[in-house]
DNA sequence: TCCTAGGGTGTACGTCGTACACTCGTCAAC
DNA sequence: GTTGACGAGTGTACGACGTACACCCTAGGA
C-alpha cells in the first residue's frame, strides 16, 4: 500500500531531512527472499549480499533475526485487507479471514513464521484488536468473543494447520498403490483415498463430498461450521436462559493435569 | 508402552543375536533433552555428549536431524492412550483428544517440533487412521469423516495454534496498566484486558465466562463447539435431505484465487 | 588366520548469527 | 575552517551448528 513508493522516495531523495526507510528496505527485500526460496532461505547474510551491503550492516536496523521475522510478519499482515464496513458479523468476520488466507497463500513461508513467533508484533495486534471490534458490534460479550477468538484459532489469521503437505490433494496411481497395499493395516486411510480418487475421476465437483480433498473448501467448510456455532451460542446467549457455551462443556473441566498450569501458553 | 523395557533389555544383553536398539536409546535422550531445554535445546552434537559419545556416532543410527525429530514425535505420539472402547464416536474423539492434549503438554516442545514437519511419521498414521475409525463407526461417510478431520486440524493431536504463549493467562497490573495507556488505540484488547483481570478478582470462577483465560477451558470449549457442529451436520446428513454441511458452504466457493492451486498444502 | 561389516572416531568444511572494534561521511557548534 | 559527535557501513573473529569423508577397532564367520 504506496510503502515501495515511500522507500524508494527515502532512497532517492538524498538530500533530504532524512531517510530512516532503511528498515523497510530490508524488511521488503527479506519478504521477497522468503517468497523466492521459502523459511529456509532467510538469513541474514543473503538479505546483506542482495541489498550490496555486508551482514553486518543489517544490524544497524534490526536488532537481530528475531526482530526482522517480526519485521516480515508485519509486512504480511499489513497486506491484510481492512474489515469491510456495514456487514453483519458473520460475513465480517468471513471475509476478513478469507482475505488473511488469500495473504498466506501469497506469502507461504509466513504461516511457519507466524508460528515461530514468540510475541505478537504491532500489526498482528491491530488486526486482532480490530477482529474483537468486529464480534463486539455484533453483540458478542466480551466473554463470548474470547471465546471465540480461541475456537478460531490459527484460521482467524488465514491458515489451518496444516500439516504433512505432501499428502498430494489429487493422489495419483502410484499413491493409491501404496495405500491399497497398507489396506489392512490403516484401513480408514485407504477408504479416504479410495474415496478422493473416485471423486476426482467423476470429474471433480468441487461439492466437497465426493470431490478430491480441495483445501480451499475444507477451509471455508471449517470456517463455516464455526461460525454456525457461534451464531448459535450468541443466539443462546440473547435469550439469557444460561451463560452460551456448548454442551459438554457445562460440566466442569474433566481431565486437567493439576500440575499443567506452567506448561500451558495462553494465547490473546 | 514397555518400550523402556524393550531398550534395556537390548542394551544388556550384549550376547544377544544382536542389539538394533540404539536408535531408541538416541530417540529417547534427546526427547529428555528437549523436554529440560525446549526445542532449541535439540542438536546433534549436545545428544551425542549426552550419551557420552562423538556426534557422528548418532548417524550410524539416524538418517540426520530430520529423521531424528521424525523418530522424536513417533516417541511422543505413541504415548497417546488408545481409543476407548465401546463408547459413542463424540466421546471416544473428545477423550483422545483430551489424551493427546495432556501428551502434548508433558513435551511442550513437540507441538512446535510437529507443526514442523514435512510428512507424517508412522505413529501419526496410525493415530490418524484410528481416529478416522471412530468417525466411521459413529455412522460418518468418508466425506463427512474428512471434513471432520480438516475442522479439527491441529487440535486432533491435542494443540490448538497458540500464538503469543507471553500473554500470560493472568494479566498482572502491570498488563492492565499497559494496555489501559493504549486503550484509545486498542480499545478491544483493553476491555478484554480489563474482563480478564475482573474475573481474576472475583475468585476465578472456572466457568468460561467471568474466569481468567484458562487454556484448557478454552481448549474444550472449542472442541465441543467443533463437535457439536459435526454431531449436527451427523443427524441432517442422516436425515438425507441434502448433503451435510455448514450454511455458507452452501455456495460455491466465493473467493479462491484460481492461481492458489500450486501454493496451498494439503494434510491428510 | 584372514575377511568383513558394523559401530564409534577425528578431522574438516561450509553455514549460520552476531559481538566488537574500526572507518568514513555528514553536519552542528564553535 | 576546524573540531567533534554521530549515524551508517565495514572487517574480522568466534562459537555454534549439521554433516561428508576417511579412518579405526572389534566381533564373528570362513
Amino acid at each position: 500500500m504506496g510503502e515501495i513508493a515511500e522507500a524508494k522516495a527515502g532512497a532517492r531523495g538524498a538530500r533530504g531531512a532524512r531517510e530512516p526507510l532503511r528498515r523497510d528496505r530490508i524488511l521488503r527485500t527479506a519478504v521477497a527472499i522468503a517468497d523466492e526460496g521459502g523459511v529456509e532461505a532467510i538469513s541474514m547474510r543473503r538479505i546483506a549480499r542482495r541489498l550490496g551491503v555486508v551482514p553486518m550492516a543489517l544490524y544497524k536496523h534490526v536488532e537481530n533475526k528475531d526482530d526482522l521475522l517480526n519485521g516480515m510478519i508485519d509486512v504480511v499482515v499489513g497486506e491484510i485487507d481492512p474489515a469491510i464496513e456495514g456487514a453483519d458479523w458473520k460475513t465480517a468476520v468471513r471475509e476478513r479471514i478469507l482475505s488473511a488466507r488469500r495473504t498466506l497463500l501469497r506469502h507461504p513461508w509466513a504461516a511457519r513464521v507466524l508460528e515461530s513467533r514468540t510475541e505478537p508484533t504491532p500489526a498482528i495486534i491491530a488486526y486482532f484488536d480490530s477482529m474483537m471490534g468486529i464480534f463486539l458490534a455484533g453483540g458478542f460479550s466480551v466473554d463470548l468473543m474470547h471465546h471465540a477468538l480461541h475456537v478460531m484459532g490459527s484460521r482467524i489469521l488465514g491458515f489451518s494447520q496444516e500439516l504433512f503437505d505432501d499428502a498430494s490433494s489429487a493422489p495419483d496411481e502410484e499413491a493409491i498403490a501404496m495405500w491399497s497395499e497398507m489396506a489392512e493395516r490403516y484401513p480408514n486411510i485407504a477408504a479416504l483415498i479410495r474415496e478422493l480418487a473416485a471423486g476426482q475421476i467423476s470429474h471433480e465437483q468441487a461439492t466437497a463430498v465426493g470431490g478430491a480433498c480441495d483445501t480451499q473448501v475444507e477451509f471455508e467448510f471449517a470456517l463455516d461450521l464455526i461460525l454456525d456455532g457461534l451464531e448459535r451460542l450468541l443466539a443462546s446467549s440473547r435469550d439469557g436462559s444460561d451463560v452460551a457455551r456448548p454442551s459438554a462443556s457445562k460440566e466442569a473441566r474433566t481431565t486437567a493435569d493439576p500440575d499443567d498450569a506452567s506448561a500451558s501458553p495462553a494465547p490473546i
